[in-house]
DNA sequence: CGCTGCGTTGAGCTTCTTCAACGATCGTGG
DNA sequence: CCACGATCGTTGAAGAAGCTCAACGCAGCG
Protein backbone atom coordinates (compact mmCIF):
# COMPACT_ATOMS: atom_id res chain seq x y z
CA UNK A 1 0.00 0.00 0.00
CA UNK A 2 2.50 2.51 1.41
CA UNK A 3 6.08 2.02 -0.63
CA UNK A 4 6.96 5.01 1.70
CA UNK A 5 7.67 1.83 4.50
CA UNK A 6 11.19 1.93 2.85
CA UNK A 7 12.04 5.71 3.65
CA UNK A 8 12.38 5.18 7.09
CA UNK A 9 15.54 5.09 6.70
CA UNK A 10 15.87 7.99 4.20
CA UNK A 11 15.96 10.13 7.19
CA UNK A 12 19.48 8.31 7.68
CA UNK A 13 23.48 10.49 7.29
CA UNK A 14 25.55 8.37 4.93
CA UNK A 15 27.22 7.42 7.96
CA UNK A 16 24.23 6.16 9.71
CA UNK A 17 23.26 4.40 6.68
CA UNK A 18 26.78 2.97 6.46
CA UNK A 19 25.55 1.14 9.93
CA UNK A 20 22.59 -0.07 8.73
CA UNK A 21 24.06 -1.52 5.67
CA UNK A 22 26.24 -3.66 8.40
CA UNK A 23 23.82 -5.23 10.21
CA UNK A 24 21.15 -6.28 7.68
CA UNK A 25 21.62 -8.97 5.32
CA UNK A 26 19.51 -9.97 2.27
CA UNK A 27 17.34 -13.13 1.65
CA UNK A 28 16.01 -14.91 -0.87
CA UNK A 29 12.88 -17.14 -1.01
CA UNK A 30 11.46 -18.90 -3.87
CA UNK A 31 7.62 -18.57 -4.91
CA UNK A 32 5.61 -20.32 -1.93
CA UNK A 33 8.48 -20.46 0.50
CA UNK A 34 8.17 -19.79 4.34
CA UNK A 35 10.07 -16.73 5.52
CA UNK A 36 8.80 -16.97 8.94
CA UNK A 37 5.90 -19.25 11.03
CA UNK A 38 3.60 -18.58 13.48
CA UNK A 39 5.38 -18.93 16.80
CA UNK A 40 8.97 -18.99 15.87
CA UNK A 41 10.87 -16.87 17.80
CA UNK A 42 10.91 -13.02 16.14
CA UNK A 43 14.30 -12.05 15.41
CA UNK A 44 13.75 -9.34 13.70
CA UNK A 45 12.23 -7.90 11.02
CA UNK A 46 12.15 -7.29 7.06
CA UNK A 47 11.80 -5.01 3.98
CA UNK A 48 11.00 -6.59 0.76
CA UNK A 49 13.15 -5.21 -2.06
CA UNK A 50 11.86 -7.56 -4.99
CA UNK A 51 8.54 -10.04 -5.29
CA UNK A 52 5.86 -10.26 -2.76
CA UNK A 53 4.80 -11.41 0.76
CA UNK A 54 1.66 -12.64 2.15
CA UNK A 55 1.22 -12.34 5.97
CA UNK A 56 -1.40 -14.61 7.45
CA UNK A 57 -2.86 -16.83 9.76
CA UNK A 58 -3.80 -20.09 9.92
CA UNK A 59 -6.82 -22.29 11.35
CA UNK A 60 -6.88 -25.77 12.96
CA UNK A 61 -8.39 -26.83 9.97
CA UNK A 62 -5.91 -24.98 7.57
CA UNK A 63 -8.41 -21.98 6.41
CA UNK A 64 -6.28 -18.96 6.01
CA UNK A 65 -6.64 -14.94 6.75
CA UNK A 66 -4.46 -13.28 4.95
CA UNK A 67 -3.58 -9.79 6.91
CA UNK A 68 -1.60 -8.06 4.77
CA UNK A 69 -0.34 -8.27 1.00
CA UNK A 70 3.41 -6.60 1.10
CA UNK A 71 5.37 -5.66 -1.99
CA UNK A 72 8.96 -3.52 -3.08
CA UNK A 73 9.99 -1.13 -0.62
CA UNK A 74 7.38 -2.11 1.97
CA UNK A 75 8.41 -3.49 5.23
CA UNK A 76 6.77 -5.91 7.70
CA UNK A 77 7.40 -7.89 11.21
CA UNK A 78 8.24 -4.60 12.61
CA UNK A 79 6.42 -5.72 15.76
CA UNK A 80 8.29 -8.13 16.44
CA UNK A 81 11.53 -5.87 16.71
CA UNK A 82 10.04 -4.00 19.75
CA UNK A 83 8.07 -6.73 22.26
CA UNK A 84 9.70 -10.17 23.08
CA UNK A 85 6.78 -12.50 21.69
CA UNK A 86 7.09 -14.87 18.88
CA UNK A 87 6.28 -13.68 15.11
CA UNK A 88 2.18 -13.70 15.50
CA UNK A 89 1.65 -15.28 11.92
CA UNK A 90 2.70 -16.67 9.04
CA UNK A 91 4.70 -14.93 6.28
CA UNK A 92 5.15 -16.57 2.95
CA UNK A 93 6.83 -15.48 -0.57
CA UNK A 94 3.92 -15.48 -2.96
CA UNK A 95 6.56 -14.97 -5.90
CA UNK A 96 10.28 -15.64 -6.12
CA UNK A 97 11.73 -12.62 -3.85
CA UNK A 98 14.50 -10.62 -2.58
CA UNK A 99 14.34 -9.66 0.85
CA UNK A 100 16.66 -7.85 3.13
CA UNK A 101 16.26 -8.80 7.12
CA UNK A 102 17.01 -6.78 9.90
CA UNK A 103 17.67 -8.05 13.10
CA UNK A 104 16.33 -6.86 16.76
CA UNK A 105 19.12 -6.19 18.41
CA UNK A 106 21.28 -4.22 16.59
CA UNK A 107 18.23 -2.06 15.04
CA UNK A 108 16.88 -0.84 18.49
CA UNK A 109 20.45 0.37 19.46
CA UNK A 110 20.13 1.92 16.61
CA UNK A 111 17.07 3.91 17.26
CA UNK A 112 17.90 4.74 20.44
CA UNK A 113 20.41 7.16 18.88
CA UNK A 114 17.84 8.06 16.15
CA UNK A 115 14.68 9.20 17.52
CA UNK A 116 13.74 10.34 13.78
CA UNK A 117 13.83 6.85 12.92
CA UNK A 118 11.64 5.73 15.63
CA UNK A 119 8.79 8.48 14.84
CA UNK A 120 9.15 7.15 11.03
CA UNK A 121 8.20 3.70 12.35
CA UNK A 122 5.90 4.85 14.75
CA UNK A 123 4.24 6.11 11.43
CA UNK A 124 4.29 3.12 9.59
CA UNK A 125 3.12 1.10 12.84
CA UNK A 126 0.08 3.39 12.94
CA UNK A 127 -0.80 2.37 9.35
CA UNK A 128 -0.45 -1.38 10.54
CA UNK A 129 -3.02 -0.69 13.03
CA UNK A 130 -5.42 1.33 10.92
CA UNK A 131 -5.46 -1.56 8.41
CA UNK A 132 -6.01 -4.24 11.03
CA UNK A 133 -8.74 -2.09 12.63
CA UNK A 134 -10.49 -1.78 9.08
CA UNK A 135 -10.01 -5.76 8.56
CA UNK A 136 -12.00 -5.86 12.06
CA UNK A 137 -14.72 -3.65 10.84
CA UNK A 138 -15.06 -5.48 7.70
CA UNK A 139 -14.95 -9.21 9.47
CA UNK A 140 -17.50 -8.25 11.87
CA UNK A 141 -19.70 -5.99 10.65
CA UNK A 142 -19.82 -6.46 6.97
CA UNK A 143 -21.14 -9.34 4.79
CA UNK A 144 -18.72 -10.21 1.86
CA UNK A 145 -19.90 -8.23 -1.06
CA UNK A 146 -19.65 -5.08 0.95
CA UNK A 147 -16.09 -6.21 1.94
CA UNK A 148 -15.27 -6.51 -1.91
CA UNK A 149 -16.47 -2.98 -2.75
CA UNK A 150 -14.31 -1.64 0.20
CA UNK A 151 -11.43 -3.46 -1.27
CA UNK A 152 -12.23 -2.26 -4.66
CA UNK A 153 -12.77 1.51 -3.69
CA UNK A 154 -9.35 1.13 -1.32
CA UNK A 155 -7.44 -0.08 -4.51
CA UNK A 156 -8.70 3.00 -6.35
CA UNK A 157 -10.36 5.79 -4.44
CA UNK A 158 -12.94 7.94 -6.04
CA UNK A 159 -13.23 6.06 -9.23
CA UNK A 160 -15.05 7.33 -12.07
CA UNK A 161 -17.67 5.34 -13.93
CA UNK A 162 -16.33 2.41 -16.27
CA UNK A 163 -12.69 2.26 -13.95
CA UNK A 164 -10.83 -0.93 -14.71
CA UNK A 165 -8.63 -2.37 -11.81
CA UNK A 166 -6.78 -5.41 -12.60
CA UNK A 167 -6.51 -7.62 -9.88
CA UNK A 168 -2.90 -7.93 -9.04
CA UNK A 169 -4.15 -11.24 -6.60
CA UNK A 170 -5.54 -14.40 -7.48
CA UNK A 171 -9.31 -14.49 -6.59
CA UNK A 172 -8.31 -17.11 -3.81
CA UNK A 173 -6.08 -14.65 -2.48
CA UNK A 174 -8.64 -12.31 -2.27
CA UNK A 175 -10.97 -14.21 -0.56
CA UNK A 176 -8.59 -14.70 1.48
CA UNK A 177 -8.13 -11.26 2.40
CA UNK A 178 -11.72 -10.58 2.49
CA UNK A 179 -11.72 -13.78 5.26
CA UNK A 180 -13.96 -15.94 3.12
CA UNK A 181 -13.34 -18.51 0.69
CA UNK A 182 -13.35 -18.61 -3.06
CA UNK A 183 -16.78 -19.84 -3.83
CA UNK A 184 -18.55 -17.12 -1.45
CA UNK A 185 -16.54 -14.56 -3.21
CA UNK A 186 -17.69 -15.94 -6.72
CA UNK A 187 -21.16 -15.82 -5.80
CA UNK A 188 -20.39 -12.74 -3.95
CA UNK A 189 -19.08 -11.00 -7.49
CA UNK A 190 -22.01 -12.23 -9.12
CA UNK A 191 -24.18 -10.62 -6.72
CA UNK A 192 -22.48 -6.99 -7.84
CA UNK A 193 -22.41 -7.87 -11.39
CA UNK A 194 -26.12 -8.26 -11.06
CA UNK A 195 -26.52 -5.43 -9.55
CA UNK A 196 -24.99 -3.63 -12.35
CA UNK A 197 -22.50 -2.36 -10.08
CA UNK A 198 -19.23 -3.97 -11.24
CA UNK A 199 -18.61 -5.89 -14.83
CA UNK A 200 -15.82 -8.83 -14.64
CA UNK A 201 -13.52 -10.23 -16.91
CA UNK A 202 -11.14 -12.50 -15.21
CA UNK A 203 -9.06 -10.26 -13.30
CA UNK A 204 -10.40 -6.84 -14.92
CA UNK A 205 -12.95 -5.52 -12.93
CA UNK A 206 -15.06 -2.71 -14.34
CA UNK A 207 -16.24 0.08 -12.11
CA UNK A 208 -19.85 0.42 -13.58
CA UNK A 209 -21.82 2.45 -10.77
CA UNK A 210 -18.94 3.94 -8.11
CA UNK A 211 -21.71 5.46 -6.01
CA UNK A 212 -24.03 2.70 -5.15
CA UNK A 213 -20.52 0.71 -4.99
CA UNK A 214 -19.59 3.35 -2.37
CA UNK A 215 -22.82 3.24 -0.18
CA UNK A 216 -21.93 -0.36 -0.46
CA UNK A 217 -19.04 -0.39 1.15
CA UNK A 218 -19.93 1.86 3.86
CA UNK A 219 -23.92 0.41 4.56
CA UNK A 220 -22.48 -3.02 4.50
CA UNK A 221 -26.11 -3.50 3.01
CA UNK A 222 -27.14 -3.66 -1.13
CA UNK A 223 -29.83 -1.44 -1.42
CA UNK B 1 -4.27 -5.70 30.11
CA UNK B 2 -0.82 -4.00 30.44
CA UNK B 3 -1.13 -1.15 32.89
CA UNK B 4 2.63 -1.30 32.21
CA UNK B 5 1.42 1.30 29.62
CA UNK B 6 1.70 4.45 31.67
CA UNK B 7 5.45 3.85 32.35
CA UNK B 8 6.55 5.28 28.88
CA UNK B 9 6.95 8.16 31.22
CA UNK B 10 9.21 6.51 33.65
CA UNK B 11 12.35 6.61 31.33
CA UNK B 12 11.81 10.81 31.98
CA UNK B 13 14.19 12.64 34.03
CA UNK B 14 12.27 14.86 36.72
CA UNK B 15 12.90 17.99 34.41
CA UNK B 16 11.38 15.88 31.75
CA UNK B 17 8.25 15.15 33.56
CA UNK B 18 7.47 18.68 34.25
CA UNK B 19 7.32 19.02 30.17
CA UNK B 20 5.29 16.12 30.08
CA UNK B 21 2.87 17.74 32.81
CA UNK B 22 2.91 21.24 30.78
CA UNK B 23 1.56 19.35 27.69
CA UNK B 24 -0.95 17.61 29.21
CA UNK B 25 -4.23 18.01 30.53
CA UNK B 26 -6.89 15.80 33.04
CA UNK B 27 -10.57 15.40 31.42
CA UNK B 28 -13.25 13.94 32.86
CA UNK B 29 -15.78 11.80 31.82
CA UNK B 30 -19.25 10.04 33.09
CA UNK B 31 -20.28 7.11 32.45
CA UNK B 32 -21.68 6.83 28.94
CA UNK B 33 -19.69 10.16 27.56
CA UNK B 34 -18.53 9.62 24.55
CA UNK B 35 -14.47 10.48 24.48
CA UNK B 36 -14.08 10.58 20.81
CA UNK B 37 -15.99 9.41 17.19
CA UNK B 38 -14.35 7.69 14.37
CA UNK B 39 -13.81 10.50 11.79
CA UNK B 40 -12.79 12.53 14.13
CA UNK B 41 -9.52 14.73 14.08
CA UNK B 42 -6.82 12.48 16.10
CA UNK B 43 -5.83 15.53 18.15
CA UNK B 44 -3.68 13.53 20.38
CA UNK B 45 -4.10 10.45 22.42
CA UNK B 46 -4.78 9.52 26.66
CA UNK B 47 -4.09 7.94 29.26
CA UNK B 48 -6.67 6.06 31.91
CA UNK B 49 -6.18 7.57 35.25
CA UNK B 50 -9.40 6.15 37.20
CA UNK B 51 -12.52 4.47 35.52
CA UNK B 52 -12.77 2.22 32.52
CA UNK B 53 -13.00 3.32 28.20
CA UNK B 54 -14.10 1.34 25.40
CA UNK B 55 -12.48 1.35 21.95
CA UNK B 56 -15.47 0.05 19.19
CA UNK B 57 -16.74 0.28 15.99
CA UNK B 58 -20.23 0.52 14.83
CA UNK B 59 -21.98 -0.91 11.52
CA UNK B 60 -24.00 1.47 9.72
CA UNK B 61 -27.01 -0.64 11.23
CA UNK B 62 -25.78 -0.45 15.00
CA UNK B 63 -23.96 -3.10 15.92
CA UNK B 64 -20.56 -2.81 17.91
CA UNK B 65 -17.42 -4.52 18.16
CA UNK B 66 -15.45 -3.62 20.74
CA UNK B 67 -11.90 -3.62 19.68
CA UNK B 68 -10.48 -2.81 23.52
CA UNK B 69 -11.34 -2.56 26.69
CA UNK B 70 -8.31 -0.22 29.06
CA UNK B 71 -8.11 0.85 32.43
CA UNK B 72 -6.54 2.91 35.24
CA UNK B 73 -2.62 3.10 33.29
CA UNK B 74 -3.57 1.83 30.23
CA UNK B 75 -2.53 4.06 26.92
CA UNK B 76 -5.40 4.58 24.11
CA UNK B 77 -5.73 6.31 20.77
CA UNK B 78 -1.62 6.24 20.83
CA UNK B 79 -1.74 5.85 16.82
CA UNK B 80 -3.46 8.88 16.12
CA UNK B 81 -0.06 10.60 17.79
CA UNK B 82 2.10 9.69 14.47
CA UNK B 83 0.09 9.98 11.42
CA UNK B 84 -2.04 12.57 10.17
CA UNK B 85 -5.54 9.87 9.88
CA UNK B 86 -9.01 10.98 12.13
CA UNK B 87 -9.62 8.73 14.33
CA UNK B 88 -10.11 5.09 13.18
CA UNK B 89 -13.01 3.73 16.17
CA UNK B 90 -15.02 5.55 18.87
CA UNK B 91 -14.21 5.77 22.42
CA UNK B 92 -16.83 5.78 25.11
CA UNK B 93 -16.03 6.05 29.07
CA UNK B 94 -17.48 2.74 30.82
CA UNK B 95 -17.88 4.32 34.09
CA UNK B 96 -16.92 8.09 35.26
CA UNK B 97 -13.29 8.55 34.26
CA UNK B 98 -10.49 10.36 34.85
CA UNK B 99 -8.40 10.56 31.66
CA UNK B 100 -4.66 12.22 30.91
CA UNK B 101 -4.92 13.58 27.15
CA UNK B 102 -1.64 14.61 25.72
CA UNK B 103 -1.74 16.42 22.54
CA UNK B 104 -0.05 15.35 19.19
CA UNK B 105 2.38 17.59 18.31
CA UNK B 106 4.65 18.56 21.46
CA UNK B 107 4.51 14.93 22.30
CA UNK B 108 6.06 14.06 19.15
CA UNK B 109 8.46 17.05 19.54
CA UNK B 110 9.61 15.32 23.27
CA UNK B 111 10.04 11.81 21.25
CA UNK B 112 12.73 13.41 19.19
CA UNK B 113 14.26 14.26 22.03
CA UNK B 114 14.20 11.14 23.82
CA UNK B 115 14.17 8.04 21.93
CA UNK B 116 13.96 5.94 25.22
CA UNK B 117 10.29 7.23 24.84
CA UNK B 118 9.88 6.18 21.42
CA UNK B 119 10.94 2.93 22.14
CA UNK B 120 8.58 2.28 25.05
CA UNK B 121 5.73 3.64 22.57
CA UNK B 122 7.05 0.96 20.23
CA UNK B 123 6.30 -1.40 22.46
CA UNK B 124 3.05 -0.42 23.23
CA UNK B 125 1.87 -0.10 19.84
CA UNK B 126 3.24 -3.71 19.00
CA UNK B 127 1.32 -5.02 21.69
CA UNK B 128 -1.85 -3.38 19.82
CA UNK B 129 -0.74 -5.17 16.68
CA UNK B 130 -0.73 -8.18 18.75
CA UNK B 131 -4.13 -8.05 20.32
CA UNK B 132 -5.74 -6.84 17.15
CA UNK B 133 -3.99 -9.35 15.24
CA UNK B 134 -5.58 -12.14 17.70
CA UNK B 135 -8.90 -10.38 17.40
CA UNK B 136 -8.69 -10.93 13.38
CA UNK B 137 -7.98 -14.78 13.99
CA UNK B 138 -10.89 -15.15 16.23
CA UNK B 139 -13.41 -13.55 13.71
CA UNK B 140 -12.09 -15.22 10.83
CA UNK B 141 -11.46 -18.11 11.50
CA UNK B 142 -12.78 -19.63 15.19
CA UNK B 143 -16.88 -20.12 16.15
CA UNK B 144 -18.13 -18.09 19.21
CA UNK B 145 -17.47 -20.92 21.87
CA UNK B 146 -13.28 -21.05 21.07
CA UNK B 147 -13.31 -17.56 21.21
CA UNK B 148 -15.22 -17.39 25.04
CA UNK B 149 -12.61 -20.30 25.67
CA UNK B 150 -9.48 -17.79 24.52
CA UNK B 151 -11.12 -15.17 26.26
CA UNK B 152 -11.01 -16.92 29.53
CA UNK B 153 -7.72 -18.18 29.04
CA UNK B 154 -6.37 -15.09 28.15
CA UNK B 155 -7.67 -13.73 31.60
CA UNK B 156 -6.11 -16.78 33.47
CA UNK B 157 -3.49 -18.57 31.77
CA UNK B 158 -3.11 -22.57 32.62
CA UNK B 159 -5.78 -21.95 35.39
CA UNK B 160 -5.85 -25.07 37.63
CA UNK B 161 -9.48 -26.90 37.53
CA UNK B 162 -11.92 -25.25 39.69
CA UNK B 163 -10.53 -21.75 38.98
CA UNK B 164 -13.30 -19.24 39.42
CA UNK B 165 -12.96 -15.91 36.95
CA UNK B 166 -15.44 -13.16 37.52
CA UNK B 167 -15.90 -11.28 34.64
CA UNK B 168 -15.46 -7.58 35.00
CA UNK B 169 -17.85 -6.63 32.12
CA UNK B 170 -21.17 -7.39 31.34
CA UNK B 171 -21.46 -10.09 29.05
CA UNK B 172 -23.35 -8.06 26.36
CA UNK B 173 -19.99 -6.18 26.72
CA UNK B 174 -18.29 -9.50 26.32
CA UNK B 175 -20.67 -10.39 23.73
CA UNK B 176 -19.58 -7.05 21.67
CA UNK B 177 -15.75 -8.04 22.59
CA UNK B 178 -15.74 -11.57 21.16
CA UNK B 179 -17.15 -9.72 17.86
CA UNK B 180 -20.90 -11.44 18.54
CA UNK B 181 -24.57 -10.43 20.58
CA UNK B 182 -25.84 -11.49 23.79
CA UNK B 183 -28.05 -14.19 22.44
CA UNK B 184 -25.22 -15.92 20.19
CA UNK B 185 -22.91 -15.56 23.54
CA UNK B 186 -25.55 -16.74 25.94
CA UNK B 187 -26.17 -20.14 23.67
CA UNK B 188 -21.88 -20.50 23.61
CA UNK B 189 -21.82 -19.90 26.95
CA UNK B 190 -24.57 -22.72 27.36
CA UNK B 191 -22.66 -24.79 25.27
CA UNK B 192 -19.56 -25.36 26.91
CA UNK B 193 -21.33 -25.74 30.10
CA UNK B 194 -23.75 -28.26 28.67
CA UNK B 195 -20.28 -30.21 27.81
CA UNK B 196 -18.80 -29.31 31.53
CA UNK B 197 -16.12 -27.67 30.42
CA UNK B 198 -17.33 -24.65 32.89
CA UNK B 199 -20.12 -23.34 35.02
CA UNK B 200 -21.26 -20.42 35.48
CA UNK B 201 -23.63 -18.27 38.04
CA UNK B 202 -24.09 -14.93 37.12
CA UNK B 203 -20.64 -12.80 36.24
CA UNK B 204 -18.80 -15.81 37.90
CA UNK B 205 -17.34 -18.43 35.98
CA UNK B 206 -15.92 -21.55 37.03
CA UNK B 207 -13.22 -23.12 34.91
CA UNK B 208 -13.80 -26.96 35.21
CA UNK B 209 -12.16 -28.31 32.25
CA UNK B 210 -9.27 -26.07 31.73
CA UNK B 211 -7.20 -28.80 28.88
CA UNK B 212 -10.15 -29.15 27.14
CA UNK B 213 -10.81 -24.96 27.10
CA UNK B 214 -7.43 -25.08 26.04
CA UNK B 215 -7.73 -27.46 23.36
CA UNK B 216 -11.18 -25.60 22.04
CA UNK B 217 -9.29 -22.36 22.24
CA UNK B 218 -6.79 -23.46 19.66
CA UNK B 219 -8.91 -25.57 17.63
CA UNK B 220 -11.47 -24.04 16.96
CA UNK B 221 -13.67 -27.13 17.22
CA UNK B 222 -15.22 -28.50 20.06
CA UNK B 223 -14.11 -32.36 20.73
C1' DC C 1 -2.28 -34.93 -24.68
C1' DG C 2 -3.02 -34.94 -19.94
C1' DC C 3 -1.91 -32.57 -15.84
C1' DT C 4 -2.49 -29.01 -12.48
C1' DG C 5 -4.17 -24.73 -10.63
C1' DC C 6 -7.87 -21.60 -10.86
C1' DG C 7 -12.55 -20.36 -10.95
C1' DT C 8 -17.45 -21.29 -10.97
C1' DT C 9 -21.85 -23.51 -9.79
C1' DG C 10 -25.19 -26.35 -7.18
C1' DA C 11 -27.10 -28.78 -2.99
C1' DG C 12 -27.18 -29.36 1.76
C1' DC C 13 -25.87 -28.04 6.19
C1' DT C 14 -24.02 -25.28 10.13
C1' DT C 15 -23.61 -21.14 12.43
C1' DC C 16 -25.06 -16.93 13.41
C1' DT C 17 -28.45 -13.25 13.51
C1' DT C 18 -33.06 -11.40 13.96
C1' DC C 19 -37.24 -10.78 16.26
C1' DA C 20 -40.06 -11.58 20.00
C1' DA C 21 -41.15 -12.81 24.53
C1' DC C 22 -40.07 -13.43 29.27
C1' DG C 23 -37.72 -13.47 34.01
C1' DA C 24 -34.54 -11.32 37.25
C1' DT C 25 -32.34 -7.57 39.36
C1' DC C 26 -31.81 -2.95 40.81
C1' DG C 27 -32.57 1.82 41.66
C1' DT C 28 -35.92 5.50 41.82
C1' DG C 29 -39.90 7.89 42.88
C1' DG C 30 -44.58 7.72 44.50
C1' DC D 1 -42.61 0.02 51.33
C1' DC D 2 -44.14 -1.03 47.01
C1' DA D 3 -44.50 -0.05 42.11
C1' DC D 4 -42.36 0.99 38.12
C1' DG D 5 -39.13 1.21 34.51
C1' DA D 6 -34.64 0.21 32.85
C1' DT D 7 -30.97 -2.85 32.14
C1' DC D 8 -29.45 -7.34 31.70
C1' DG D 9 -29.70 -12.01 30.52
C1' DT D 10 -31.94 -16.04 28.62
C1' DT D 11 -34.77 -18.78 25.45
C1' DG D 12 -37.45 -20.06 21.23
C1' DA D 13 -38.52 -20.00 16.31
C1' DA D 14 -37.46 -18.52 11.78
C1' DG D 15 -34.47 -16.85 8.43
C1' DA D 16 -30.02 -15.31 6.27
C1' DA D 17 -25.25 -15.71 5.30
C1' DG D 18 -21.56 -18.39 4.81
C1' DC D 19 -19.21 -22.95 4.65
C1' DT D 20 -18.48 -27.83 2.93
C1' DC D 21 -18.40 -31.06 -0.52
C1' DA D 22 -18.62 -32.36 -5.10
C1' DA D 23 -18.61 -31.69 -9.91
C1' DC D 24 -17.24 -29.33 -13.89
C1' DG D 25 -15.00 -25.92 -17.33
C1' DC D 26 -11.05 -23.76 -18.67
C1' DA D 27 -6.41 -22.15 -19.30
C1' DG D 28 -1.47 -22.79 -19.27
C1' DC D 29 2.26 -25.86 -19.58
C1' DG D 30 4.95 -29.84 -19.36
Amino acid sequence: MCPDDFHIFSVLTPREREAVDRITSTRRYARGETIFAEGQDGAGFFIVRTGRVKIYKLSADGKEQILHIFGPGELFAEAAAFDDHPYPANADALEDASILFIPKRPFTDLIALNPRIALRMLGVMSRRLHHLAALIDDLSLKEVPARLARYLLHLTPNPPAHTVITLDITKAQLASSLGTIPETLSRGITKLTLAGLIAVDGSKITILDPDRLENLSWSGKPD
